[in-house]
DNA sequence: CGGATCTGCTACATTGGTGTCACAGTTACT
DNA sequence: AGTAACTGTGACACCAATGTAGCAGATCCG
């Protein structure tokens, strides 16, 4: 944004910014000062680089929207048939959102800038959805708004599954994009038959 | 809860805590002040029936876990076949969720009463899915727990969606509930067939 | 009707977060 | 090495929200 911060300073921003998303993960509110801290300065110092609280939580929206957007980009969605790129996409999606859960699980009244990345996020899905609906791989029939919603969904909850054993924070990504994916399309219904088994 | 409020006294409280929902359902952290103008009542008022903003926000918390749970008992889950049952409870579960979007969309960190009612209406969705997987109605492989996760999820995002018209607030519940079960069975794949259909 | 309870009103004390400032010491860039 | 930029420290004013209290008037309930 602003030409020409020295060097110690982007690192400050940047630790600002990483702290925030730490801190504001478990208690949204907290204060400037709890992320000063946790950022390893000063409260002073965070108004410095931020004139507002708002500043802050919108630089925050923005760097992490943009993550999101490049770990699409990265995914590269054009380059394959739909259904691979669904599972390119989200598991890249998921490890991004595991990084920034404060952030992107609050959508809450972003402004300018950050809205802006997320209406191109929401395009960019909704064609790759679309061109999964025109190649088969979804039902001809379905609604994509719906299924873009129900899919937004179930990437929120497949971070916030119970994590097993003592391990690392989150699961491996690819395997929660199988299941996402897999949910997405056939659910929870038996698999064997298309229509319900018994119904006497 | 405590005996011998007299008449005016209870309505004030049922006020505050209707007031108290529709206030912090658009902005959570809104002033004590904005709840009791909207209930039409005096801040002074509000802090004579609760202590502290936190009791406020447990009592919110009760009174709308509670009608959670009457609501899925109206449903009467067991004395119907399991996919019968879940169209019942669903549709009841989104009516009642409607009306109470702030204090059942946040999970946060409720206490004591608040987290055994929420135990409770858990265990009796968990008993029914898995009543649903015997009877055939999900699959014997699924997963339950992630099966129940995904479905309050869909729960919650078949409330967020965009309204259709100008008409009332919330869609109808029956139609509503047929979305959701319909997207929880089958998800968003083609129907006819159980495999994707073109892999060139 | 009459006593108890509840509410509005006003005033006050307190607290926690926010934002600003000046100055001294440190760190980065050329 | 020297200058500009950055940070820590401590202090300050400010504001919004919270919580408490007393009193006069309205409301309920027996």
């Amino acid at each position: 944004m602003s030409r020409g911060l020295r060097a110690d300073a982007e690192r400050s921003v940047r630790a600002i910014l990483e702290a925030a998303e730490r801190v504001l993960a478990d208690e949204p509110g907290a204060s400037l000062e709890q992320i000063a801290e946790e950022a390893g300065l000063t409260r002073t110092t965070v108004h410095r680089r931020f004139a507002n609280r708002q500043a802050l939580v919108d630089a925050l929206a923005v760097s992490a929207k943009q993550q999101l957007a490049e770990a699409i980009d990265e995914a590269r969605p054009d380059a394959a048939p739909a259904l691979v790129a669904m599972y390119r996409v989200t598991a890249n999606v998921l490890r991004t959102k595991s990084a920034w859960r404060f952030t992107l699980g609050n959508p809450l009244a972003d402004t300018s800038a950050a809205t802006a990345i997320w209406a191109d996020i929401t395009a960019r899905t909704h064609e790759l959805l679309a061109r999964a609906q025109r190649e088969g791989v979804l039902d001809p029939a379905a609604d994509l708004e719906w299924t873009r919603q129900v899919y937004y969904a179930l990437l929120s909850e497949a971070l916030h599954r119970p994590g097993r054993d003592q391990g690392a924070d989150a699961q491996d990504p690819d395997a929660l994009a199988t299941l996402v994916i897999d949910t997405l399309l056939h659910g929870a219904g038996p698999r064997g038959s298309a229509r319900a088994p018994d119904e006497a």
